[in-house]
DNA sequence: AACTTTTCCCAAAACGTTTTGGAAAAGGGA
DNA sequence: TCCCTTTTCCAAAACGTTTTGGGAAAAGTT
């Protein structure tokens, strides 16, 4: 009287490696229906405590895993968060970007979600590769980083109202959820230090203007001075480009110093350092001792350098799972607007700040 | 007599923004069943040109796209390939593994299907991850970089029978797939070249043991010297840390000058060559001028770096697009054995590899 | 003993596709 | 006209879950 009606029945014959058990098959081992095995598992109250013991023993035991395309159908939710990343604005010299990503990825992966990534040559693509992830429903959620000051992407998301978080801040008036480093404040935290320790002449070489992050720097820098009592000398300020940060930054250094009155303290990116201290070398001046320098990212070179660099730290994976969470929370349901966390940067000084000479 | 039985009817007082229509709603808007608006669009023979035309037109209109999930449950493929990262082998201090990643991306996503990325903290968790999107059935298939010598991966994958390409080479008698760099003919070629010069001491500067890549470069290094009448100095041959590739390369550079007979060149890879610089500084000794180097990898940092850097160039994109390729192949069903590519590796030569002074 | 409530389980529907196995309509040859 | 292809379409099943809406048995309550 036991007839196998579909092909649902568990099949010994099979081989060892195709060990993927179904919520039928398991659910025909326990004698019980799909959906009280279901339900078991999902910790639902209406089974009992026996049962449902028996059903998590066996599960594991079994070694069944709910297919998440299956469950994903059933629930409308992909259980999924897509990211764009661009390599061109040389991303991945910087480990804090790496950072940032593990963080992510770790906290997508405790929730159950998955993480897709896309890879853009430039602007188009990038905005192509969301396009697909959204208007194609393969995610519940973006996650945005490196934004501009008028991110076009941001615009797009609000519009069609779909969940995303920014890593970073825009120019935007309808309320959304970020997470952000206060670059001001940190800006203006190396430049009281500096002032303090009685640096007159600090030089700003800053990331090049359309991207959101230099615009705090500046502003912290500004106030710094301000606070310090010490003048803004635009002279002291340089931009240098984001295709080519070690060249651009050299160039700005030598520049810098031909001034009558050079600087003796510089405040930077330190995706820009290696331009930096080609520059010093090329001029004799010693880092630390003769120009005392302040770096914003704690990239590894930082750190192993000779002189080793002071700088300032954003916890870039902590930041990570911050924009998860948030970004779960949003999927939800929850009001963007309320998720706008800007965090602390803390200031970490090695050898390279020292008082002026 | 025009009911709305269940509610997919179209809605009329929808919003704007969820213009998600789906197959049974773009059929009835055609008055067609949803077999034939799918059959239509999978451009199958048996529905008519006119038909077909009318159903496309439509849906582009409409702006219809298939749920990818209900899809992959009705295909059993998840369309998806998975990827695990490790930034601790500080992955992306590389231009060139970012490269190998868009390759490997661009190629996804022209298939229709998606990159899925973990980011592990070390070998357990690269495992863990990999396990996760193996048996949670959340990839068809899977993409392996960095790849040692004893690489449990490859056995774990051939084990079950699962589909994965490595990039790069692994010790493992059973058939797979993989795309590798010819590692040894580049640095054959680069000996070769330096011997012709008339560099009579030529050091390498290899990746430590554990990984793969470093084996090549040796068989070559040595190939290359024996082609050219070299003697093989043990002395010479160095190994940098992957936890710490400056400061080690840096450390190795001073000691390999202590020698009586110190070299005049050195081949190395490019990851490396911040330490060596610093140390060839450190010695008095210009780069390009009373030492030549070569790197492997053509990094940012060989192009800008004056004088600029000798490299040994692969082509990171080309590589990764033929890797997705492949897989995809194999998971057609395609015996993996046969794709075995060695990729020829090009040699640029810029300002740092002149004759010995 | 006859209700009412609580506990425990399940059949059927649903998610949105693609595939299977026809069936009706149209065309062709005698 | 009749039979046989060919063309064109479709209803139903299937993919593997979760959710809905009960229903039967057990336990309390009067």
């Amino acid at each position: 009287m036991f007839l196998e009606q579909s092909g649902n029945g568990i099949g010994f014959g099979e081989g060892f490696k195709s060990m993927t058990i179904n919520l039928k098959q398991l659910s025909k081992l326990l004698k019980l229906s799909p959906t009280t095995v279901s339900r078991a598992l999902a910790d639902y109250p209406d089974v009992s405590a026996k049962t449902r013991a028996r059903v998590k023993q066996m599960a594991i035991q079994q070694g069944y895993q709910p297919n998440p395309v299956a469950r994903r159908l059933q629930k409308g939710k992909t259980e999924t968060i897509g990211i764009v990343i661009t390599p061109e604005q040389n991303y991945f010299s910087d480990t804090f970007f790496i950072d940032l990503l593990s963080g992510i990825s770790n906290q997508i992966t405790r929730a159950g979600y998955e993480l897709i990534l896309g890879v853009a040559s430039d602007e188009d693509h990038e905005m192509q590769s969301m396009r697909r992830m959204v208007e194609g429903k393969r995610v519940d959620g973006m996650i945005l980083t490196l934004i501009r000051e008028q991110d076009p992407r941001v615009g797009y998301l609000l519009d069609r109202d779909f969940h995303f978080v920014l890593y970073g801040r825009t120019m935007e008036t309808r309320p959304y959820a970020f997470v952000d480093m206060d670059g001001k404040q940190a800006f203006e935290k190396a430049c009281n230090y500096l002032a303090g320790l009685g640096h007159r002449r600090i030089a700003l070489l800053n990331g090049e203007p359309g991207f959101m992050f230099p615009v705090g720097c500046r502003e912290g820098y500004e106030s710094g001075l301000f606070l310090s009592g010490l003048e803004l000398d635009p002279d002291l300020i340089r931009e240098w480009k984001h295709k080519d940060p070690s060249q651009s930054s050299y160039r700005w250094t030598l520049e810098l110093f031909k001034n009558d009155n050079p600087p003796t303290a510089i405040l930077f990116q330190t995706e820009a350092v290696n331009g930096i201290f080609k520059g010093l070398d090329e001029l004799k001046l010693q880092p630390g001792k003769d120009v005392a320098l302040i770096g914003y990212d704690d990239l590894e070179i930082a750190r192993i350098h000779r002189p080793s660099l002071s700088v300032l730290r954003p916890q870039a994976k902590e930041a990570g799972q911050r924009v998860v969470n948030i970004l779960l929370e949003v999927i939800k349901g929850e009001d963007p607007g309320k998720f706008q966390e800007i965090h602390q940067v803390e200031m970490v000084i090695r050898e390279t700040s020292l008082p002026p000479s």
